[in-house]
DNA sequence: AATCATTTGTAACAAAAGTCACATAGCAAA
DNA sequence: TTTGCTATGTGACTTTTGTTACAAATGATT
């Protein structure tokens, strides 16, 4: 394993040097699913680099975006299923080229006593992660579609560094849990407002959005 | 302190005579403010008895109700904060009378390394609140306002251990982000249904509900 | 009993979101 | 070029939710 650059400064010297060690460098591709409901996890992912976005299904199979991990960020909803051996709840698939270290459960303890930068990384992450899942509450209960529309897009355009956003409607109608035609409908809205251009798959951000 | 009871079985003796030498027993009446917005944690809650709901506002001052607290429960927001010194993003507010063990935040770490069973206890409780948002979540995104009334009443009826109910139609609207004349209309038709009786500040369920 | 604050009931309307049906456009493989 | 698949556009309609306004009921307090 390298590429942990990032990490030396997160990390004391000798934890660096047992993630190195023990950590499993893995490597997934845009769309790859990288952990899906109902299976158990037995490493903890630490993201180097790429964008993997997490999903939670309901019953009738519709599924719904919670939040998405970057660089440097882990899941803590992995960890804590590490720990207690517990089977995944959530779906997490690759938004881009994907670069991660699994770290095996059996180190997360152990490390967790022995190094306090991991211990205070593992926290931090359950905090993030926590405050992800109000941020997703407050979006879906507070806020009409169109705003979370807005929201979505500019979160794309945060995550891939482009104004030009790789997405079908579908897509969006799903992630958002509503219909398509209601996706397309208010799009268009927003491209007759001159906030956006709309083409097949690809949504072009302009500067008036 | 006393009233540990419950608390044999779940941790080691060692850590149990430890949480009665630090641990401070607190108690609040029913409406009291347990935690709220801004303020610093110090000292992390585990509820004996009694039942506490815990709450998100937006900007403009309209709350959610997150989920409920329960005996042996504990609140993984108020761990990760006390150990990285945060503010609250919650509110909490005692439903019903509340005893609790407030743990210093200085002995939440050491124990961490020095008790299996509290670590256990700790992460356990992460995932458990965890999946109480994505119940929150999924009940927004997915469900419509009148299944959403339905499990409320439910699970206000469980935490009560009652089949009546107090409270006002203005309640229950806030906790679930919408209006009070939407409330009162969604439950005057599960009255016309014959599931529930209507009374002021109270609401009676039937055994058809 | 009269007063008052609070809660609940309800009509009427507006806005938001969901659904259905079908047309059209874009792209790629045969 | 034709075929076929997928994506998008849009009208028409329904359902759900939100809003406003006001009436009536309830319970506590003078």
């Amino acid at each position: 394993m390298n590429n942990t650059a990032t990490f030396d400064s997160t990390f004391e010297p000798a934890l660096v040097k047992e993630m190195q060690e023990f950590g499993e460098l893995k490597h997934y591709k845009e769309g790859d699913i990288i952990m899906d409901y109902g299976k158990y996890i037995r490493m903890m992912p630490i993201i180097v680099n790429g964008n993997i976005k997490v999903l939670r299904m309901d019953e009738n199979g519709k599924e719904i975006l919670l939040y998405y991990l970057s660089s440097n960020e882990s899941c803590s909803m992995a960890y804590s299923c590490c720990v207690e051996a517990k089977k995944s709840e959530v779906k997490a698939i690759a938004e881009d080229d994907v670069e991660l270290i699994a770290i095996p459960h059996t180190k997360l303890d152990e490390w967790l006593c022995k190094y306090p930068s991991w211990k205070n990384y593992i926290m931090r992450s359950f905090n993030e992660r926590f405050l992800e899942l109000l941020k997703s509450i407050e979006s879906i209960a507070f806020h009409k579609l169109d705003e979370r529309l807005i929201s979505y897009l500019r979160e794309k355009q945060r995550l891939s560094g482009s104004s030009v956003i790789k997405v079908s409607h579908y897509l969006i109608a799903d992630e958002l849990a509503t219909s398509r035609v209601v996706v397309s409908r208010l799009l268009k809205q927003l491209e007759n407002d001159g906030k956006i251009l709309l083409y097949r798959n690809e949504i072009k951000l302009l500067k008036e959005f």
